[in-house]
DNA sequence: CCAGATTGTGGTACCGATAACACGGTGGCG
DNA sequence: CGCCACCGTGTTATCGGTACCACAATCTGG
């Protein structure tokens, strides 16, 4: 017989005691006599015991997992935050679950209604879109405490954890233009993104500032991975006048978007410069070349999973907590820059 | 009160029937009057209720939920592995608790520990390192099917997911030779881990078939990460006869001694010519650099989780899969192929 | 020296579900 | 027309812990 089958009431007979008073050993409480606790622990080390935390939780009503959910943990934006947060939980003993929506709306439904199902005692999150609102008002139904990362939604009342997207694209978008450049292109994914939008405002603002009109052709909709890069970046291409520049949402787009200049038989940055939100770490480290707003993944990872843990030992504030994290500015090759 | 308090005797009750009948509805067990059903149905909309799996997992002794455990998902083969596994694990709904172990046997161990409180029902593992065994006596004392990803352990049996590392490492090695160099280094982390010896296996089986003595000097041992590839790297160039051309046991380690190389005012390849195992994907499609064998991360994950299944639903074979999976070839820049 | 507090321990109920069995009602069949 | 199989449903016990209260024994202080 495996141990797995041992409870509490076989440690209890061999020991002599009543299992309360073993789930008190378990527990730390104090009140068990020394020479009472050492025979339980004896006990416990001969049948090899581990108390069940399905049965604690259900009793205790806490299961001690947390759950990550990312559109896609392959972005190494997001393999950074989902290593800090599973640290962080680790340390104040929790386990992770982890879910990669993979952008799907259907899928963050499901899994959302899954981890309500599991009980987790809370969630850290980076929503597929605004969209994400409705099930995120499931977990608020269910008591669940979750936090946002990288992507606020309005209306949506909880911690956040961001970037500053609008400070940040204005900053790469003036990058550019204090390189010369005019016609700046914008690959983005769809405006119900918060920092689709914030980034997008970032870069009009910075080129309104600059006294540059608006050209809608130059901004084009792209699912934010490398193949939607490659699909934004073949239809700026094609435009009679042509960006001599291009800003995109993150890195991954970035990718694809510079593949498809490659494909055309274009070079980054000689023909097109090149920008973008978030690096792609050790690419760079091999060859540093994109010019990148990088955020710090990992703050975003930790942070977030420390305001969670604090949401569920009702130690957070009243008041919402909105962080903003600063990027850090890299110029590399990509933007042309000498 | 949030629907969370909502039990199986709430709906019981306002729909008039048994606790019983509610849980044959919920499990879709026939035996139950359609007329019941819907009213049953009508209550759990009405009252917004979600099953605990808690209670279920308790009384069923089933958890739906697996482990992936791994050295560090920040390395994009084990990031590819985990997302593979955590689809494969969600498709068959199976919730996935992810462990980064950050290769440290003590985290491990403690990880393992608490996924047996947690009654995890199998474990998905790229183990630490041999003396990881110990850890996994524990598993299958308790009854815990796991299967091993990428490394083996001798002594261990189970169902396991390999790639081909003596051959990868000897193709890799051949590769070299046949591009005329004769002083070849290796940089591998220490030999209790399994990837470790049989690439060390395929070194030097490539060396003694082409009739060239070992040389102990050219064999480095580091840690696995950039920071020994570095290190590793620095002492083979300290050498009075350095090598002309590195083989390093994985990706990272090759990132690390390609910024030695540099550190030291010198090139790949054109000073020092380097293949490793793994690639960095996203890096290669900024810059293919690294002439690496290829494993197919996805599929140890998919293999993995699918072996694992099977296991616990007691599908499995009698006797214990061992899958060796072929890399791929890709010769890129940094061995100075033309 | 005794009331009252404190300590160590046990009993019972319950967390929220399900397994196993029981039971009344219906319909088929000889 | 009576027996039996099956259907739909309920009852009870249980999964493995813990909360809460009870209680005897010991300790404290006036």
């Amino acid at each position: 017989m495996s141990p797995s089958n041992t409870t509490i009431r076989d440690v209890a007979r061999l020991s002599g005691v009543s299992p309360m008073t073993v789930s008190r050993v378990i527990n730390d409480s104090e009140r068990v006599s020394p020479e009472t606790r050492r025979r339980v622990e004896q006990a416990i080390s001969e049948l090899g015991y581990v108390p069940s935390r399905l049965a604690r939780g259900l009793s205790r009503q806490r299961t001690g997992t947390l759950s990550v959910i990312v559109p896609d943990v392959a972005n190494p934006f997001f393999t950074a935050v989902v290593r800090a947060a599973e640290e962080v939980a680790r340390r104040a003993d929790y386990r992770v679950i982890l879910c990669d929506t993979r952008a799907d709306l259907g899928v963050e439904r499901d899994v959302i209604a899954e981890l309500i199902a599991h009980r987790v005692e809370g969630v850290v999150i980076a929503p597929v879109s605004d969209r994400s609102a409705t099930h995120l008002r499931r977990l608020t139904e269910f008591g669940v405490p979750f936090v946002l990362i990288d992507r606020t939604i309005p209306g949506v009342d909880c911690d956040v954890v961001l970037g500053d997207s609008s400070g940040g694209a204005r900053q790469l978008v003036e990058h550019l233009l204090s390189l010369g450049h005019r016609r700046i292109g914008f690959i983005v994914e769809s405006d119900d993104v918060s920092t689709a939008r914030d980034r997008r405002a970032g870069y009009e603002a910075a080129l309104t500032a600059a006294g540059i009109a608006l050209d809608p052709a130059l901004v084009t909709n792209a699912a934010p991975d490398p193949s939607g890069g490659s699909a934004g970046m073949a239809k700026l291409l094609e435009l009679e006048k042509r960006p001599t520049a291009v800003f995109t949402v993150n890195n991954l787009v970035a990718l694809g978007a510079i593949e498809a200049v490659r494909a055309a038989g274009l070079e980054v940055p000689d023909d097109v410069a090149l920008v973008c939100f978030d690096d792609i770490e050790y690419a760079s480290r091999l060859y540093p070349f994109l010019t990148a707003m990088e955020q710090p993944a990992q703050t975003f990872g930790t942070l977030g999973t420390q305001l969670l843990l604090e949401r569920i030992e009702g130690r957070g504030p009243d008041r919402r907590h909105e962080v903003v994290l600063p990027g850090e500015f890299m110029i590399r090759r990509s933007c042309g820059a000498k």
